[in-house]
DNA sequence: ATTCTTACA
DNA sequence: TGTAAGTA
């Protein structure tokens, strides 16, 4: 298990560490491991936490009483993937879309984008276009509401965001999931624009002294790897998101 | 160089 | 929520 100091959460989180104490301290949001030496460790279900505390907060709620949500929340917490799945999948029979909006907004508070798109979303997207019937309009109306949060989630981290990037998708025909993606790298420090259509070359030459994700969703192909080496050798920087 | 606690604004 | 001091 990994581990990181205050000083890297600190970063990551966009708060500051005197900030982290305090909340350990004066509220016991807070409880990371110590190393010999007394110093904070935390780990990767601290960080969720923290993100977690802070949405509540952007929310509106004083940071006395999140601790209580935290707590009534790990309850229903326990069903595990699968049963979220079913209540997503009976919610998109509903046909919905306010509802449906609000359900990704509840979601969002009690999970990371990281769980969210990886353990909720895309396999309920997965399942639903297998299925050549019914389920595609639900598809359709599911990836209008997942773009409208990630777009609501890439525009509400923007303030706090320290580092800019694009994200490009290269030859991926995912619309949605690319808005997914963005927000999943709001989740680090980035405030993020999108170039909304798939390219089948990103042309880093277009945006120099840019940071560029370049996102494929699948692995390379040799043909991609040699490309992208050709464009770092003439110092571009191209980052590929999500391997 | 960074983090720790405690006291204090 | 943040600063300052004195430590480890």
């Amino acid at each position: 298990m990994a581990f990181y100091s205050i000083g890297e959460v600190a970063e990551r989180c966009g708060i500051n560490p005197v900030t982290l104490r305090a909340w350990q301290r004066r509220y016991g949001l807070l409880k990371p491991q110590r190393s010999e030496g007394g110093h904070r460790q935390f780990d990767e279900s601290d960080i969720q936490r923290i993100m977690e505390i802070k949405r509540w907060i952007e929310s509106g709620v004083s940071v006395s009483k999140v601790k209580a949500l935290l707590d009534e929340n790990v309850v229903t917490d326990v069903p595990g993937w699968r049963s979220i799945q079913e209540e997503m999948m009976s919610m998109l029979r509903q046909v919905n879309p306010a509802r449906l909006r609000a359900a990704l907004v509840e979601l969002g508070r009690q999970h990371s984008s990281e769980q969210l798109i990886d353990e909720i979303i895309m396999p309920v997207r997965l399942r639903l276009a297998r299925d050549h019937n019914t389920a595609r309009v639900i598809l359709s109306l599911l990836d209008g509401a997942l773009i409208d949060y990630a777009v609501l989630r890439i525009a509400a981290a923007r303030k706090d965001a320290v580092k800019d990037a694009l994200l490009v998708s290269w030859g991926n025909d995912d619309r949605t999931r690319l808005w997914l993606e963005a927000w999943r790298l709001t989740g680090q420090g980035w405030r993020v624009d999108v170039l909304a259509e798939p390219l089948d070359s990103p042309h880093p030459e277009f945006f120099p002294g840019q940071h560029l994700f370049v996102w494929t969703g699948r692995a390379l192909t040799q043909r991609q790897t040699q490309q992208l080496a050709h464009w770092r050798e003439q110092g571009f920087t191209v980052a590929i998101h999500g391997e």
